[in-house]
DNA sequence: ACAAAAGTGTTAAGAATACACCCATGT
DNA sequence: ACATGGGTGTATTCTTAACACTTTTGT
């Protein structure tokens, strides 16, 4: 180890999904310097030494976008991007994380990069890669909520089993079975209903159900 | 964007798999220097500007250890791992890579390094959270042979189907039932059966196979 | 009384599992 | 003729998928 060696620089980039009106959306910044200038993309930014990639992670959600850690029910490492020769800035690596998050209100004082939730289905046009980047979170998120109870970190305290099923549908991109969607849930043994009801409309109340843990649970068998 | 950011090292760590009777090996390193001198550890070396983290991985594995790029039919990212504060040369983060291959001729003069296969069962004390790592690709390795064609890159161009069979035993560490695993594969329409036999011993002929394709596909079902 | 969403069971088709004997060969 | 691994089919269970009406509430 007699050389020293120059390290590529290295990046983090994050894509952050949450529900608005039974859409899945994703946090977007507009960049305001070169290249790219003007051009909507993830929130990233420069690992420095002496951070993990999930402290470097977090000073850029913090600094960039306003999100702390504590917004994040999951976060997850998707795939480590090589971005030699396909970055303007030069040679990078970038490492992509997820996070899955209830509505959050971004803070309109964050920065000028106006960071924005935009439904999956009317994105911008996206700087670098980024769009790549979303389509591999997708599938990641598609395939983890199906054997997986990671569907939480999406949801509120409490909901109703509609509501819970409009999340799988928002987040697999097409329509579920009530009646087999209620029963495979109930069966999964992972829900906990309330004693009250959530009042909508004109019409009967639904039983509001909370999940029995909140964190990591592998599961078995398909939704519908 | 005015700041200069020092970035972490960056490095890349390879997880060699190999089928040798009938059981999966790694392939290890004897370290020669600090930290862990003496040690056994995955091959893996320093990521420099300019490249990327395959081409660190290929120039790693080449001159590490005399495995050539050609020698591994599939080559797939794992995860970076953060070594902050745990790996004593310092600031790092790795991204570990995972490789599977027939049965490799080593030569012996690659370096002091020793470069040897170790079936997963008798593996010796690993350096760094090597053994973690390991045991990371190798339920990786499982979950993708059960949804994908990727066992090819560990077989022979031609094979039996007990050969097969065996790899995937060896893989998922359990045992398969013989005519379900036949009528499984058979129906999966990936295999194509040769006009040759394959000749052992005391008894009947085994006919041979080949893949239909030497590359990805996604499979459905289980096996056994 | 009606509109609107909540809630509830059964049946049919397909997939996974368990299981035992005959076949071809060399010695 | 016997020892060895190659090769084959069926019955059972479990999982998935399709499908329509009653309940509760507010207006």
């Amino acid at each position: 180890m007699a050389y020293v060696y120059h390290s590529p620089i290295l990046t983090v980039d994050a894509v952050i999904f949450e529900l608005v009106d039974g859409e899945l959306n994703v946090l977007l910044i507009r960049r305001t310097n070169e290249p790219f200038q003007g051009a909507w993309a993830l929130p990233g930014g420069y690992n420095a030494a002496g951070d993990t990639t999930r402290q470097a992670l977090a000073r850029v959600l913090t600094t960039k976008v306003g999100v702390e850690p504590g917004d994040l029910p999951l976060v997850e490492q998707l795939y480590t991007f090589d971005t030699i020769g396909r970055d303007p800035r030069g040679d990078a690596v970038s490492v992509a994380y997820m996070g899955l998050c209830q509505q959050l209100e971004l803070q309109a004082d964050d920065s000028v990069q106006t960071p924005t939730f935009y439904p999956l289905g009317k994105l911008p046009e996206l700087a670098y890669d980024h769009a790549d980047i979303i389509k591999y979170a997708l599938e990641r998120l598609r395939s983890k909520v199906t054997y997986t109870n990671s569907i939480f970190a999406l949801m509120p305290g409490r909901f109703t089993m509609t509501q819970l099923q409009q999340a799988y549908e928002a987040v697999l991109g097409r329509p579920l079975d009530k009646r087999n969607f209620r029963k495979k849930m109930l069966a999964l043994d992972v829900l906990q209903p309330t004693e009250d009801y959530y009042q909508d409309g004109a019409h009967r109340p639904a039983l509001l159900y909370t999940f029995k843990k909140q964190d990591f649970q592998s599961l078995t068998g398909s939704l519908d």
